[in-house]
DNA sequence: CTTCCGATATACT
DNA sequence: GTATATCGGAAGG
């Protein structure tokens, strides 16, 4: 018989921790740290916020028109790290899950900066502990992520960007709610955070465009969700 | 807490 | 050619 068992804090997560579906993944990963080694050291941050986006089933999934450059990680193996630019100025990172063909991955919107405190502070130009990495962008900035690091496998034990299992997290404290800032599909609840941590991000629903003259200003959110 | 708006790769018509 | 984007910083209340 095969008995899962949890991989011990610190250790490396195993591949197969992500070759499954990212809905079911994204509230494993929570307390999970990633960690970026560069010239200039070692930042790592702790998860407390993260999102599933599911392939082509998935309105608000970057393929769900199906395969493209940009989105050409997604379709590969999981463990590897998918960055793409937005907003004209931002870096997002995601985590692939499932095995290859499949198109599912986990955005990393926020965390807790548990190493390289001074690093990241100096990457994010003097913001305070607690807004470090609070919010995917920012996130890549504290950890030094960016378009080159598209592609990158953090399941390598060789790699200077990895994953590693965290402390169990009760599964009380873990809330689900809707995604941020995704005009389809944003009923879904495959946001997923840490109840009560400071480090996770302000919800903000999508702003539907606002066209000249048609001022739906329709906005704000909250931070309640659904115990998982 | 809130609103405003930047600056551009990418995908679609 | 044009619309949109898995957003953040600044400034106002």
């Amino acid at each position: 018989m095969t008995t899962t068992r949890r991989t011990p804090p610190g250790e490396l997560l195993p591949r197969s921790f992500l070759a499954a579906p990212s809905m079911e993944v994204a509230p494993r990963l929570l307390g999970c740290v990633i960690e970026h080694e560069t010239t200039q050291g070692t930042v790592a941050v702790r998860l407390t916020e993260v999102e599933a986006y599911h392939g082509e089933l998935d309105p608000g999934s970057h393929a769900f028109r199906g395969r493209t450059p940009r989105n050409a990680v997604m379709y590969g193996d999981p463990g590897f790290v998918y960055v793409y630019f937005t907003y004209g100025m931002h870096y997002c990172m995601n985590l692939v899950c499932e095995p290859a063909g499949t198109a599912s991955a986990i955005l990393l919107r926020a965390g807790e900066v548990v190493e390289g405190i001074d690093l990241a502070t100096d990457r994010r130009r003097g913001a305070s502990l607690r807004e470090l990495a609070r919010g995917p962008a920012r996130l890549t900035v504290a950890l030094g992520i960016a378009r080159d690091d598209n592609g990158r496998d953090a399941c390598d034990p060789s790699s200077t960007l990895r994953v590693r299992a965290g402390a169990p997290i009760a599964p009380n404290v873990i809330l689900a709610g809707p995604r941020v800032g995704v005009a389809a599909g944003a009923d879904t609840p495959w946001r997923f955070w840490i109840d009560g941590d400071p480090t996770v991000s302000a919800y903000r629903r999508h702003v539907p465009k606002r066209r000249p003259g048609n001022p739906s200003t329709s906005r704000r959110g909250g931070t309640e969700g659904f115990s998982s």
